[in-house]
This record gives C-alpha cells, structure tokens and sequence, in this order.
DNA sequence: TTGTGAATCAGCAACGACTGCAGATATGGT
DNA sequence: ACCATATCTGCAGTCGTTGCTGATTCACAA
C-alpha cells in the first residue's frame, strides 16, 4: 500500500468545510474509497455501494467521484481501457497497465530524467508527465501458448477487463 | 515534418497484395492521410474527404482507418481528449498534449532510462512505454491573465478540441 | 420539535464516439 | 458482359458519461 485516500471522517470535514452536506450515499462511497488502494472504474464503484445501499445511484457515483476529483482528493486517469479509473494515490506516479484485462498497476518510480528538449517543445508549456507502460500481467501471460500465439483476444481487441481484474 | 504514412500508391499496393480491392474511398482517404503530419481524429478526416466526394460515409472512415492500424500503417492514439487519434508517425515517439485545445505534437525523443525496476513490476511484462506531457500549447498559455487565472475553462474542463485544433 | 430553503438524489433522457448489421453497390478476374 | 464477393452506406445499437428535473433530505434556525 503506498498511499490511499483520506478517511471517511476527514472527507466528511472537507466537504463540510466547503458548506456542503454530507448524506448516507458520500458516507457510503468515502468509505468504500478507503478500502481500497486499487484503481476502480465508476462502475466498480456503484457495485460496491449497491451492496450496502441497494437504492444508490450510478448518477450519485459518478457526482461524488467527479466532486472527490475536483478538490484534489482523487485523481482520474484515461488509460485507454473503455472507462475512466480513479486513483486514490496522490504521490506522484506511474502506471502499467495489461493490455488483456486492463489491470492497472502503480509505478512509484520517478525518472527525473524525462522532460522535453527546449528544440522540440514548440511553446509548450509542460505541467504533468505521464507514463504509461503497457503489456502482460502475470496471469494474462501465463495464457500464453508454447507457438507464441496468445489464447486470448490478440492486437486490436476490445480489451474488455475481466470481472474484479480493477486493481 | 518527421514521418508520413505511405503514398496512395504504396498502400494501394499493400491492399492488393492482401486480395483487397482499391475503391474511390480508400483513394481519397489514402491521399488525405499522406498529405497530413498531424494526428487527427476520425471526425476530422471525415470532414476532408467530404469536400472531395460528399456521400462518404463515416462509417467508411473509421474501416479504413482501422485497417490501417491492423496493418500497422498508422497507429491509434488514446490521450484522453475523447476520441481517438490517428498517428501518421510509426517510429517511437512520445507526446505533447495541450489540455485547453487537445493539440497533440510529437516529441521524437527517446529516454533509455525509463524502465520499471524488477521489485515493482510484479511479474508484469513490458512491451511498450508511452510517455504524455501534459500542459498548454503556445497558444492556449497566451490566454493567461497576470493573476494566474486562465480565461478558458480550468480544471476539469471537457477540453472540446477548438476547430482545427487537430495538429 | 417543526419549518424552511438550499443541497443532493434518483431516474431517465440525451450525448459523443464507435461498432454491428443488412441491403445496395462496385470491383476485378473470367 | 457476368459473377462472386469485397466494400459501401445508412442506421440502429452499445458504452461510458452527463444534463435535466421533480422528489427527497440535510443543516440550521425558530
Ligand atoms: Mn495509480
Ligand atoms: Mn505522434
Ligand atoms: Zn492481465
Ligand atoms: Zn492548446
């Protein structure tokens, strides 16, 4: 575990501070954030949150995640896997991420090394470095067969995450 | 100008040799992708080829493309701007993105030293390393006031691409 | 307690990017 | 010219996410 997002309790006075309420479906989802250390989708989320409050909604989910990343609590990452990810670990970091199942892995390494040439930047201003590294996880390479030819959906595919493959 | 995709006519012949047939269609996207340097969207590349022949479907615009990227003449680019890009560039190369107007620019760099150490890969396998700079374009930093404060949307704006904005 | 107004919620429609499908059309070898 | 089939168009459908709105709930005060 390197870095997981603040107690509910802490949340409840952040949000409060801010003049805002606090309700049963917050309370619910602050709680289930702090459980986990991994990088849940929206989706993954609500399942969570159904289970102890069968009433909730996707709605609400995505409202309080996007509120979560507003104020710098949570940050969201696009790695090309068909739905956002949301990462509790606000240390700066990298990813890897496996291109059959869409697990999400925390790279905690910085390489200072990494910035753009003044000759090639063009005027750009850059504020974040992003790296993201891609290929196989330890059980989706094990699918592999002895030809080289993968059991599994190969280049282009959807990439659909297996079910609980969220980390 | 780094590296463009292959001549009409060199992809015209790579679709025989695979027993595809040569429509007007794939003429006119094959010279449109040859005549831009850019990364553009599907969208854009639609709206060129309907000045040249106005009954082209988008749908025709996304199979070709696809089949570009299967064929490995071109590859496809998640950034995260909403749609996908279409990258002309087949050597490595990372990524400079604008995150008021989505412009995208190549950075021809490559950083050896960027690598996940063994203790944290946890059994992942690496096969590529994409990099993405993220900030503001020459253009985009002008429409900062003295006080800091941008006079475009902030944060989590949607970062709707302006028109042509492609680059 | 009870009242009040604003914040929030649930549900559903809508949206943007993309794909599946099927009937119409065009290609290229004979 | 003829035919088999690759391809195209148009449209419906999928997926992730957001807009909208009436109903509900919270926070605070009377
Ligand atoms: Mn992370
Ligand atoms: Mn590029
Ligand atoms: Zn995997
Ligand atoms: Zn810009």
């Amino acid at each position: 575990m390197v870095l997981a997002v603040k107690s509910p309790a802490e949340l409840t006075d952040l949000f409060r501070d801010r003049g805002r309420k606090m309700t049963a479906q917050r309370q619910a989802l602050f709680a289930i954030l702090h459980g986990t250390e991994a990088h849940p989708t929206a989706e993954w989320v609500y399942e969570r949150a159904r289970r102890q409050m069968p009433t909730i909604s996707l709605r609400t989910v995505y409202q309080t995640l996007n509120d979560l990343v507003a104020m710098g609590e949570l940050e969201q990452l696009d790695v090309g896997t068909g739905s956002a990810r949301f990462d509790p670990n606000l240390a700066p970091h990298h990813h890897l991420v496996c291109d059959d199942c869409g697990r999400v892995q925390d790279v905690p390494v910085d390489f200072p090394d990494v910035a753009v040439p003044q000759e090639v930047a063009g005027g750009f201003t850059v504020s974040t470095t992003e790296i993201v590294f891609r290929g196989l996880c330890a059980t989706c390479a094990h699918g592999t067969r002895a030809d080289g030819t993968a059991d599994r959906a190969p280049s282009q595919s959807n990439h659909h995450p297996h079910k609980e493959c969220h980390a």
